[in-house]
DNA sequence: CTGTATCCCTGTTGATACTG
DNA sequence: CAGTATCAACAGGGATACAG
C-alpha cells in the first residue's frame, strides 16, 4: 500500500509509531540509562547501585530494575545461601548490545555539561 | 576531596546527577528523539513535522519544539511574508552533535523491534 | 498555516514506613 | 540486605476549541 507511512513498531506487546521512539520506550525514563550505563562495568549489587545513584529512592530504583528486567535487558539473580540476603543485577546478551548507545549518551553528556 | 562521587551535570541551569541523565533530560521524553529523528534529513515544516508524526497532538509537538528551540538543538525561522505562515524547523550545529546519537536510537530500536 | 488556551487524565517519581 | 506498601505530588501528554 502506498499510505502514508502508518507502520508501527512493537516490542514486548507496546505500540510505538516510530523506531527511535521504540528506543526511548525502553530506556527512556528518568533513570534507566543511568542504571544502564553503571551496569556497563559489570555486575552490581542493589547496594551497590545505591550508592551510584545516591538521589534516587528505593522505590524508584526497584520499580525501574524491574521494567529493565522484564524488558530483557538486565538480569537479576539472588544468593540467600545465608541471611544477608545478595542480589546481584547484571546486563543480559540483550541488554549489552545497548551498551554502544549507553557510552554515546553518556559520552554527549560529558561535551554538553557546563 | 575524597566524597562519594557528589558531583553534578549541569545544562542550561538544569542539575543533572549523572552524564547520561542530562542527555536524557534534553533528548528524553516521548517525541522530542522522534522529531530530531526526522529533522536530520533537513528542514521541515511544521506542517510536515506533523505529517511523519500523525500520533501527537499539535499542543504537544508545540511544546516539544519549543523545549528543543530552548535548549538551542532546534531553529525555529519564520517566513510571513504571505498569508500562508511559513515556519521551518531545522537541527541548529549544537543539535547535529546530537545525529550520530539519534541515529543509533532509531537503528537499535529497528533491531529490536519484533 | 501555525500555532496557543483550557481542561483533565495518567504515569512516573518521591517520602516514609514496614517486611522477608 | 533487599526490597514492598501506601499515600501524595507533579509533569507529560491528550482533546478540543480558539487565535495570529
Amino acid at each position: 500500500m502506498e499510505s502514508v507511512e502508518a507502520k508501527s513498531f512493537k516490542f514486548k506487546g507496546r505500540e510505538y509509531p516510530c523506531c527511535a521512539s521504540l528506543t526511548m520506550g525502553i530506556i527512556g525514563g528518568k533513570w534507566k540509562t543511568v542504571i544502564l550505563f553503571h551496569l556497563i562495568g559489570g555486575k552490581l549489587r542493589y547496594s551497590e547501585l545505591r550508592k551510584c545513584m545516591p538521589t534516587v529512592t528505593e522505590r524508584t530504583l526497584s520499580l525501574q530494575l524491574q521494567a529493565l528486567e522484564d524488558d530483557g535487558l538486565v538480569l537479576r539473580e539472588v544468593y540467600h545461601e545465608k541471611p544477608p540476603l545478595k542480589v546481584e543485577y547484571s546486563l543480559t546478551a540483550f541488554g549489552k548490545t545497548l551498551i554502544p548507545l549507553i557510552q554515546a549518551i553518556a559520552d554527549w553528556g560529558e561535551v554538553a555539561a557546563e
